[in-house]
RNA sequence: GCGGGGGUACCCGAGCGGUCAAAGGGGCAGGACUUAGGAUCCUGUGGUCAGUCCUUCGAGGGUUCAAAUCCCUUCCCCCGCACCA
């Protein structure tokens, strides 16, 4: 037996495929195509065993088609823009220590290492990697022609351009935004990959309402909340007794906030002027009115006030805030000290009445805030975490369930989660309140200085809040291919929650300049929409005959959209016809028919990849079909990170595994949209599933035996009908049904159809031919390997893999009815204590077959009938000359059909409806059966004459059920 | 909150109105082959039992001749939410 040792094949066929040009996608007019990508990766550094199982979809997919006869073109590229390179090669400058091991770990060579300090070697050196240490290793039929990076020359044209487009269709905006800045280092990234940042890459900005209470001489006090609908409930303030608390000028107001607020203030707000501080405890006992509700309320102490947190200035809403309950409850006990310290009548303090705003299904009192203190025990306002858990229990009851009561005016009765923004809207229009930006946690630059939350003045967007444009892309997607369904059924919520988007960013990043405004970046998530038009032009730029400077917007207008003519360039005639020919290709392969990606491109990249070919093509041009894979995780569910060292790196792991083991584990394992767990001890398993073909095959190989069988022509039968499964589940794109029939029903087929005796060699082979040519999509070198030894013509991955050949249903029908016969004599046999000595099989008596073809024919002429007319048929049958013997069992086998009546799908009565003489064929698998069975078999027919019958087995006999009587 | 998904046998998971006691893997048990096996093959793995029966698909109701699959109620779990790819 030929040894399985796919490492010494794997790299011989991929330099074939590679000689002959296999795989490059050929314009050929007239003749179907198929244009399929996956989302190119980021430079971020070496890509792990999850990154390739979304790329192996696509190049079963890629190679599918290509084997239906289609002309496919599957082309890739390099996604440089953004932050992931630079990122990286800052680090490496750095000299960050996980970093270091990382690259190392992943074979990095020292010399290589040394260079990537820099972001541009970086690109370089990965993307090499990419494609010859993981793309082609993997086999992939990629078009390497047309690769390209997104920070090419040409590459940053054509986004331009993208730009002038959306510009002209009026989808670009621009209104003030906020952006995290860092004070000494200018606008900077906040992410979770700590680019720029040495703490706080995981915090978001929070929007809070500053609601503005006024003192008698005008001065505007803004308490940020979370919670601007707790205005009404307003009972009194807290500040803290212990802060200088800063006086500012904004604009024509004068504000009083914590020092640390007036200095966020000044990068939120223009023309933000330091007066002088003022100590808290003067404040104290003092008079504050609420904006809204105009009520007087008063100043008191209150010592848990962070003056880093938001303003500083804290409203009291007793019923509804835990911390406020709890300190005006300390403050009531301590009335007669706060008179003394601060000059504060106690009987204020003590008259204090609390206001009940919300009512919610779990409302126990008028006061929840003291339910909840009272069920938690929160003795005082130092009972920070049980506060802080109260406050975060009543906020989600609150706000998901709360209904405001009518101390709320005009927002009475309304549910918070409705009117919250509306709310929000009214106050700031009204001029009570304003915007309060505030990270969720402390964010610090790597050169040490707290990042702060800066204004940007005029802030482009992508308007993908566009009515006509979310319309017009909802009404598309509804007739694309999306896969898995779910998502399907998702994109259209997905793109009416899309908002406008920010699309430029200043600061450190790599990516397109934008055209219309001086020292922005196009941000990359806006530059990677359009761009599968680019693989087109991009092969003529990579072979040097188009060059990225006469790429301006009237050559992609050309092109793209068909606007313009060239001959009216004064470029030459072999510019024409270049321009000419680039854009008949682009006519033949676009739309694209396949975008495929993981799952962290749903919100994102999927839909604005859809609204922008839809803003900026016409309709012939917009995507077909989108394809979405879940991810590769660690044991246990953890997602595969660097920092926790990552999986095996990719090299190692062909190696070890087989690339074809790997790439069946990822078609095999689970569906593509369910996430996964690497584990090695599973894709071993595939592994040696693979050798195990590749023994079945080889045994054919050796064995000369050409025996003609009856088995034969169900093999043939059988096979045409998983091909025709494969060819099926391959183009609803469900790759894993499809693996589930070449490599494991397939292969039991052919293990049957070895112990049912079959031993015709030529036959064999033959079927053997076309099984390895449904296993070239998913497992390609063994597919090459087996097809050469096996003597097939050329590479079995340009071949064709026929539309299925016949299947002779009556073969199928007998075969199978063997299989369920010794299932269930093996049934019987498993419930006997002693071992059988003899097998004895009745086959029906004809009269039953009579009887039920009777009843099968009522059925074909009425399927839609329940019931048949039982008394009908036992008359017929009992006045039939020769029925006389069975006049009683004819009345209880016509009973047992009537359920049987009722339920028959339409595939089993076409198998019912088959006819065979089923003693003849059980007789002639009387041999198979001792065999596997292990003991002597008799078969009769039940209606025969002088059959031995022991137990009167023999009236059990059904059509297609046998009565069985085992002895021991 | 908004949006989406899900609860299936010991485990992972397929199925999404009838061919379902429920694919495929794994685990476990028995057998075969073996110097041995963590290799391979076969068989079994809800209950009952000489097979066509009974009880199961988070819980409770309902529709239907027929439900894991459809409808309602309820409990629980997971994921995404933006300038970051």
């Amino acid at each position: 037996m030929t040894e399985f040792n796919p490492i010494e094949f794997e790299s011989k066929w991929q330099a074939k495929w590679s000689d002959a040009n296999a795989f490059h996608s050929d314009y050929a007019p007239g003749q179907e195509k198929f244009f399929i990508i996956f989302a190119y990766p980021g430079i971020s550094g070496y890509l792990h065993v999850g990154h390739m199982r979304g790329f192996t979809y696509a190049d079963v997919l890629a190679r599918y088609h290509r084997m239906q006869g289609r002309s496919v073109l599957f082309p890739a590229g390099f996604h440089a823009s953004g932050l992931p390179a630079t990122s990286l090669a800052k680090r490496v400058a750095r000299q960050d220590e996980k970093t270091m091991t990382y690259l190392r770990k992943n074979g990095c060579p020292e010399d290589v290492l040394a260079k990537l300090g820099d972001t541009d070697q970086v690109i370089k050196y990965f993307s090499g990697v990419y494609v010859e240490d993981y793309w082609k290793k993997f086999g992939f039929t990629i078009d390497y022609q047309r690769a390209m990076t997104t920070i090419s020359p040409g590459y940053q044209k054509f986004i331009q351009w993208q730009f002038h487009k959306l510009e002209e269709r009026n989808l670009l905006v621009h209104k003030p935004h906020v952006a995290p800045f860092c004070p000494n280092c200018g606008p900077i990234a906040v992410d979770a990959s700590m680019t720029d940042v040495s703490k706080g890459g995981n915090a978001q900005i929070l929007e809070f309402t500053a609601l503005k209470f006024k003192d008698d001489e005008g001065n505007i006090w803004p308490a940020a909340t979370l919670r601007p609908e707790t205005v009404f409930g307003v009972t009194n303030m807290w500040l803290n007794p212990n802060v200088k608390y800063q006086k500012i000028k904004i604009g024509d107001e004068t504000w009083i906030v914590s020092p640390e607020a007036a200095q966020k203030l000044s990068f939120q707000r223009d023309n933000v002027e330091m007066l002088e501080q003022i100590q808290g405890t003067d404040l104290i006992g003092g008079e504050l009115t609420v904006p809204v509700t105009e009520k007087k309320v008063l100043i008191l102490p209150g010592d848990f006030v962070d003056p880093a947190v938001a303003t500083g200035v804290v409203m009291s809403v007793p019923t509804h805030a835990p911390f406020d309950w709890a300190a005006l409850l300390d403050a009531q006990k301590v009335a007669e000290d706060l008179q003394s310290q601060y000059g504060i009548d106690p009987e204020a303090v003590r008259s204090i009445e609390v206001i009940t705003l919300i009512h919610t299904s779990k409302s126990k009192s008028d006061n929840p805030a003291r339910d909840i203190c009272d069920r938690l025990g929160v003795k005082s306002q130092t009972d920070h975490d049980l506060l802080e858990q109260a406050t975060q229990e009543i906020y989600k009851d609150e706000f998901h369930s709360g209904v405001l009561n009518d101390a709320c005016g005009e927002y009475a009765g309304t549910r918070v989660s409705q009117v919250k923004d509306t709310l929000r809207e009214d106050f700031i229009y009204k001029g009570v309140a304003t915007p309060f930006h505030e990270f969720s946690e402390q964010v610090v630059c790597r050169c040490d200085t707290p990042v702060v939350i800066k204004k940007v003045p005029k802030q482009w967007f992508i308007k993908y809040s566009d009515e006509d444009l979310t319309w017009k892309t909802k009404d598309h997607a509804e007739m694309m291919n999306i896969v898995p369904k779910e998502y399907y059924n998702e994109m259209p919520n997905v793109l009416d929650w899309f908002s406008d988007r920010a699309c430029i960013r200043q600061g450190s990043w790599l990516g397109t300049e934008f055209p219309f405004e001086e020292n922005w970046i196009i941000e990359p998530i806006s530059d990677s929409t359009l761009y599968p038009t680019y693989y087109i032009p991009s092969k003529y730029v990579n072979k040097g005959k188009l060059d990225p400077s006469e790429m301006d917007n009237r050559f992609f207008d050309y092109i793209f959209l068909g606007m313009g003519n060239p001959t009216e360039w004064g470029v030459g005639d072999d510019k024409v016809e270049l321009y000419n020919q680039i854009k008949a290709d682009f006519d033949y392969w676009y739309p694209l028919d396949i975008n495929l990606g993981g799952k962290e491109h749903k919100t994102v990249h999927f839909p604005v990849f859809l609204m922008n070919h839809c803003a900026i093509l016409p309709g012939n041009k917009w995507p077909r079909g989108i394809f979405v894979n879940w991810w590769v995780t660690m044991t246990g569910g953890e997602k595969i990170a660097k920092s926790k060292g990552g999986a095996e790196p990719i090299p190692e792991a062909i190696e070890k595994y087989g690339v074809d083991a790997m790439r069946l584990y990822y078609c095999h394992v689970g569906s593509a949209h369910l996430d996964i767990e690497w584990e090695q001890k599973i894709v071993l398993h595939y592994r040696s599933r693979l050798r195990k073909i590749w023994d079945m095959v080889h045994d054919a190989l050796e064995n000369e035996a050409d025996v003609e069988n009856e088995i034969d022509q169900w093999l043939i039968s059988k096979f045409n009908e998983h091909r025709t499964k494969v060819l099926k589940f391959l183009s609803e794109m469900d790759i894993r049904n499809a693996a589930n029939e070449v490599y494991f029903n397939i292969y039991h087929t052919f293990s049957w159809y070895n112990k049912r005796g079959g031993q015709n060699t030529k036959i064999l082979k033959k079927m053997y031919a076309e099984w390895i040519k449904t296993m070239a999509p998913i497992t390609p070198h063994v597919a090459e390997e087996l097809w050469e030894r096996i003597g097939g013509e050329g590479l079995v991955s340009t071949t064709e893999i026929p539309a299925a050949g016949e299947v002779d249903k009556k073969v199928l029908v007998q075969e199978g009815y063997v299989v369920d016969l010794l299932d269930d004599i093996r049934n019987i046999m498993g419930l006997l204590k002693d071992k059988p000595s003899k097998a004895i099989l009745y086959t029906t008596p004809q009269w039953k077959v009579d009887v039920l073809n009777e009843v099968l024919s009522i059925k074909r002429d009425d399927p839609e009938a329940k019931k048949f007319d039982m008394g009908a048929v036992i008359k017929k049958f009992m006045g039939t000359p020769g029925m006389e013997p069975y006049r009683e069992d004819i009345p209880k086998f016509v009973g047992t059909l009537t359920k049987m009546f009722a339920s028959i799908t339409p595939v089993e009565l076409e198998q019912k409806s088959i006819q065979f003489d089923e003693f003849d064929y059980i007789a002639s698998a009387k041999e198979f059966l001792e065999k596997e069975l292990e003991c002597p078999v008799e078969v009769y027919r039940a209606d025969g004459e002088d059959i031995p019958d022991p137990q009167g087995k023999s009236k059990q006999a059904q059509p297609l059920r046998p009565a069985i009587l085992v002895q021991t």
